[in-house]
DNA sequence: TCAAAAACGATCATAAACGATCAAAACCAA
DNA sequence: TTGGTTTTGATCGTTTATGATCGTTTTTGA
């Protein structure tokens, strides 16, 4: 038996990938093929785990890291995690948008893909927190109103007891929210208290709360309390949330929806 | 050596695209044609994309880039002249803030230079209802406070009543102010009266109020009144105001500076 | 205002890249 | 080893990106 040298067990060969792609910002299917000494399906089962861990994004004859300047929200590792779910919820989110309704958007990149999806909407009033959701509809779409408040600028928004005044003053018809963690036992949770205060008052103005949240949030808990589950109405997730998850959520009144 | 200079990904060819417009302003598709070795039908479907991301506005011929700041003013001539002096005052008002300071900027491309100044400062609180200054200090600098209101798509700013509530429960040491107007009969002016009202009502809050105008700005009336110059208490403007109008304003009160 | 020239968008052909499929190879536990 | 699973690579029909063509629109300058 004629013994090759050792080929690379998937994991490296993986992190080897990841590596060139991110020195070099960008890498061909076929560089890849002949540094790796892989066959080209190989690579593209690569490059489609490597996506689906949010790593690099795949584009035609290659792939582009998500850590290299190429990518626009490279600070936002989190933004690019499970995208394909996210404009899915997004886009489930926008059906229960009706006309001439005043809503709410808070910070997170779900919400953001759902703020995209708004930028035709001139019957609609949006309020926002979130600078980044802000950005995407300034330059035509929705009247937006600005939240105001102390900027946290790890997450683009406003937060805070000065938030309380302006949201005080709006009615708001649908309030879409995203969490870092969603917990049967400890419900809503997110990084920082001040976001945390802006959120639960949130809940507290909106006639509905819902709530957009990949699978991946199910079960985590982050340090600062927002809500009980019981204060969200309806919660759009993806079709990778355990079904018994799912099943406890509703029992707790959650209408649950998975796009 | 045969140096088979291999296509771009269709990512860097876009991205070196765009530094290329950014980098002059604008460009030319057969320009970019020969620069980055593609069909016009590649350079214009390129274009279409960038467009819509926003980071370029496509004119008959080419393109022209968004992501120099002050856009609409680069091919305005005067404009573009101004920021010369424009620089200068903001560096002149620079001078006035002192350690610790919680200073206000409304919006105006003034203003927006003397934003750029404070990104080292983080000893300061900066309270804005501009979103262009808020972009400036997002990633670092002072602590930053928008006021919240409406979006007011043409200046990016917040205007309107909901602003008041936010400002009320703030401190203002110094405001910087821009105008589009400013008269010695009728004071200062701006185009929108829900502006005009977010600027008066700082004005009452600040401590001190410092306009920032070019001398361009000298003799200009705009539609909607702001505040008699009485409630200004410093001007910083260039040397090419004239010194008639320079004493007049001595006159009424106000302390000129000459940047 | 009108006509020529330039730029444009739509359409189509082609070549490269892609995803799905399946069989062979490698791997693993018994 | 054996039987079963996972991983890999080859094949093939499909999709995508690109560049050329052509009729239409916009700009320019007489």
């Amino acid at each position: 038996m004629i013994l090759e040298a050792r080929a690379d067990l998937a994991p490296e060969r993986r992190e080897r990938m990841r590596n060139l792609i991110r020195k070099a910002g960008v890498a061909r299917v076929e560089d890849l093929k002949s540094d790796l000494k892989v066959s080209v399906a190989t690579v593209r089962r690569d490059l489609e785990a490597l996506e689906e861990e949010g790593r690099i994004r795949r584009v035609h004859g290659g792939a582009v890291s998500m850590e290299s300047r190429l990518e626009e929200e490279v600070f936002d590792d989190k933004a690019n995690l499970a995208l394909k779910e996210k404009r899915l919820i997004a886009e489930e989110a926008f059906k229960l948008i009706g006309t001439g309704d005043s809503i709410y958007l808070d910070g997170g990149s779900t919400v953001l893909e759902l703020a995209r999806l708004l930028a035709g909407r001139t019957d609609l009033t949006v309020v926002t927190n979130s600078l980044r959701a802000a950005a995407e509809l300034a330059e035509s779409g929705p009247r937006v109103i600005l939240t105001g408040g102390e900027l946290r600028r790890l997450s683009q928004t406003m937060v805070g007891p000065l938030t309380r005044v302006i949201l005080g003053q709006v009615r708001l018809d649908k309030a879409f929210m995203g969490t870092m963690g969603l917990s049967i036992d400890d419900g809503l949770t997110t990084t920082d208290p001040n976001e945390a205060f802006t959120k639960s008052l949130v809940q507290e103005h909106a006639r509905q709360v819902i709530l957009l949240a990949d699978a991946r949030k199910a079960g985590k808990i982050s340090f600062a309390r927002v809500s009980d589950l019981e204060s969200v109405d309806i919660l759009i997730s993806d079709k990778k949330i355990p079904a018994k998850t799912a099943r406890a959520l509703r029992k707790r009144g959650l209408k649950v929806r998975l796009a």
